[in-house]
DNA sequence: AATGAATGAGCCTTCATTCAT
DNA sequence: GATGAATGAAGGCTCATTCAT
């Protein structure tokens, strides 16, 4: 209080707990609930242990989210909308060559998304959507859509610029989301067994079949 | 029981079936089990519906399973390796170009597997292995190892004979499966929300890029 | 078993305590929850309650009703409904003054509900119907407009004969009720206060009044 | 506070509201409680709705009511005891005819307090008195009794005159305010699935047959 | 072997009450 | 005096599991 005990540091940090707490709290409560849903899916999660996890009361949760939904969507929300806004911004400004912006447009995704602990929520969802259809329409209509759109526009430009054959675009755009899906799925789920992907080269491989096989006939794969 | 006790002519119907029965319940059960779990995950399937689906009391599946997770084993065990030895003996028989026995493997498993309600196998295991490790890794010795020995050969064929390109085996055999795993476990997940897939459009466009990405450069698609 | 130990009556009770229990339990529970909604009202009756007094878990209510709602209108059906079936079969048969029908209608009223233990669910359903509109207009469907037929058949059938003078009959329904009703709202409520009412005084009161005042005009009251 | 410290011209200016405020914050609480308590009953009513409508903090609430029975307490005193007193002011005035005066009695309480929103508060304590008991008592020694000596006054004065029959007067009070009560009951509870009363009508009713039965034999009702 | 009544731990959600600011 | 973030004790309901019959 006085200049004799001028508190520490820390001491003051402490001193605000509350308003402190107050902007912070939301981002806390989405990141504890992130690592449980990730760690043992939705239905699994408690409440308990995401209010314990963040260092509070199972009553302090329905503070700031109405029911468990609610908090798994502010999870998404918070986690992977800026992520692919992001890319959507990446996208729009990038000239060059098609094939080098759809492999960036990949590999930004797993170093955003998929590789990072975020790569828990593709998976959760492809888990849980069945009995949550909910949760599914909401990760369609704020995720998937805006994704698969990113693809197809990055599809048609090397289409339409002779580079890509012209394939059918709706399908491709699954078929070259799904190996990355079946990445995070992988990473969340069997490589629990010991089976390893090692993403680097899984990714070059999924590359150098996609872009070889996307490519207007030519000589030799890159 | 012996001559001397012939049962009443009602006994004699009901012991047919009954000892019929006896034999043939735990399939039954686990058929009913299976459907369930398919439908609902594992967690939100109800042990009352499984019984009330095979037409027994709820009690009755303590007396052929301890838990509800012996139960999934069982159905996990029994459901899918049959399938996939199947596939194995087809392989076994065949000969001709890789590319076409790569391609009658893919399309034979859609067939066969992930085209049929056995698909929502692999789209259980990868929805709960986390909370099930046992069942993960059982899975992944019986099935996933074996069906990435049967594609490991067939790659391994095809690059032998030139015909395909020199690459990473094991990471092929990733990016090939990923696109047929995926059609599984979207049609068992998000397909919910409106975004349908094509398989049969959804399995060429795979097949088209794959074949087209692993050839050694040359000419048109086959 | 034998002769030689024949099993107390009580012990033959107990032996089969589940079977038996089994055709009995559906009314031991409305029983129980009869007794605490009367005491307590429907929000603040607790199910842990109702089953614990009923001498079984809160699991078991869950098998015989599908929520606190449906025990509810189980203990009105059981309870009410019956009485009032038994009142229109007395109704019907009657031959005789309409005076004397109406007299003996409301007063069996009393000693059938009002004035048991069964007279705390028109007092329950009064203080809760705002906020359980559904138990409401059960009631009102099941009971209330059934009362009010029966009493405005006996209404109609003393104007249709001269006896009585021709009021508004519906108004005329209400106003009779009314100090019926008022009896068990004050049973189960302010009578904590310590203030009684005599119920065979005051119902003779009601039917003095009443009565005299239904009557064409004459002379002095029967 | 003195001229020597003026304060600020804006301390000035929420000097005035904020001391006003102090003052009137109590019944402007217990205001928007009676509102809340009268709609929804007392389990119902939450603190947090009770403050908002206040337009204060939940928090206030307990600078001014130590728990939510003491502001129910609270409620009940303020509201329902000035509108009893009005009445007997009424009574003492007045000089006629014993009938007359009854009826204007009657018609009076429902003039000020029965058709009024005040009607909500002898509901609310016939819905909650038996979950609070020491406000049963209170409503009781401090409403109920007072109004009962008011109409045994009025009865006692018509009987003496011989304007009235000599009935058991202290159960002739209940059954005459049995009707009314029950027609705030009817308006704050079963009214809402729709079977309405007709007020005007239905007092009619009531003081036709009540008039009728108390007045000493004789040709036609007045 | 088969039944199904019974259990009780557990989960989501609500809300009166407290207290640091 | 006023705030509102935080709490924690319930309460309704579910469901895997048990066990007497």
């Amino acid at each position: 209080m006085s200049a004799q005990n001028p508190p520490a540091a820390e001491s003051i940090a402490e001193k605000r707990p509350r308003s402190r707490r107050k902007e912070a709290r939301p981002s806390e409560l989405t990141a504890a609930a992130l690592e449980l849903f990730v760690e043992k899916g939705f239905a699994a999660t408690r409440l308990d242990d995401v209010a314990a996890r963040a260092g509070v009361s199972k009553g302090t949760l329905y503070l700031y989210f109405d029911s468990k939904e609610a908090l798994f969507k502010a999870v998404v929300e918070e986690g992977i909308v800026p992520a692919l806004a992001a890319a959507e911004q990446r996208f729009a400004e990038y000239e060059g060559a098609s094939a080098v912006l759809l492999r960036g447009l990949l590999l930004g995704w797993w170093q955003q998304i998929g590789g990072t602990h975020l790569g828990g929520i593709p998976k959760l969802i492809i888990s849980e959507s069945r009995n949550f259809p909910e949760i599914a329409q909401f990760y369609h209509d704020r995720v998937i859509s805006r994704g698969r759109s990113l693809l197809r526009a990055a599809l048609q430009r090397g289409i339409a610029s002779g580079e890509f054959r012209p394939l059918d675009v709706d399908s491709c755009i699954d078929v070259i989301i799904a190996p990355l899906l079946m990445l995070v799925v992988w990473r969340y789920s069997l490589c629990i067994c010991g089976n390893d992907i090692d993403p680097p080269r899984y990714l070059d491989t999924h590359f150098d079949i996609l872009i070889n096989g996307l490519l207007s006939g030519r000589t030799e794969t890159p």
